[in-house]
DNA sequence: AATATTTTTAGAATGATTCTAAAAAACAAA
DNA sequence: TTTGTTTTTTAGAATCATTCTAAAAATATT
């Protein structure tokens, strides 16, 4: 376990949920102000191999990456830009029987309006 | 309507499936070989706000563009390379519930096995 | 310590997509 | 239809996220 690991992979653990490698990387330089763009993404894509972090992509956007490695979903708020954990527990179950396949991994991203904005009068 | 976007829709349509705006983009341009990149992704974007395709996101390549435009996720498959359509009905009413939010749009990419390799014995 | 292996670094390269400014086309009004 | 206005297209430059590269540094092995 290098310096520059430990340093990305806690600032990620202390940071937001889902944080972009930019984000990472500018985090991770406060610490270790050496640290390059490069081992920040390399790092990243090791540690998804290993299962530590998942990666969520972006649409147009830069992807992320979620420290939460429990499957779930992602919720993206159009009213706060917001994104928030989705759980759907049989969803697994429910992809393979229909579409009769076997599932690795799967990824659920949502457009919505999220429960605080729907809560919110103010529009 | 241009003659640009005819053609684009057209060649979506009649085209396979999923197919990625610079497949798009070759085809168009047999048809209008002056057509450029640009008209081709605008129209995309515009088709896609009006409900004409939906964009699934890549990760790592780049986005397709689905003439299918009911609900639905994608298998991608990791022996065959297929990007197949997963049916799951009430997955909408699932994913309010769960989150108690108001859902406007999903996007479901499953990693794993597809039926027809599942079934294919030559490992 | 000497050697081999792995990781990091800085910046160049890539690839998909978006932007830009000028030309062309479509549309609207007279 | 001519004229003016708005929208769309074009070609290529620009951007942005990400990957690649080759050399230097760190780490592990003998």
């Amino acid at each position: 376990m290098t310096k520059q690991r430990a340093v990305i992979l806690e600032v990620i653990r202390s940071g937001e949920h889902h944080s972009t490698a930019e984000e990472i990387f500018e985090m991770a330089k406060e610490k270790l102000p050496s640290i390059s763009r490069a081992t920040v993404y390399n790092n990243l894509h090791g540690m998804e191999e290993e299962g530590l972090v998942r990666r969520i992509s972006g649409e147009g956007t830069s992807d992320r990456y979620d420290k939460n490695i429990m499957p779930h979903g992602h919720l993206f708020c159009k009213k706060c830009g917001a994104i928030l954990d989705v759980m759907l527990p049989d969803i697994e179950k429910l992809i393979e029987e229909s579409s009769k396949s076997e599932l690795i991994e799967y990824e659920l991203k949502v457009k919505g309006v999220c429960r605080a904005c729907l809560a919110c009068v103010s529009d």
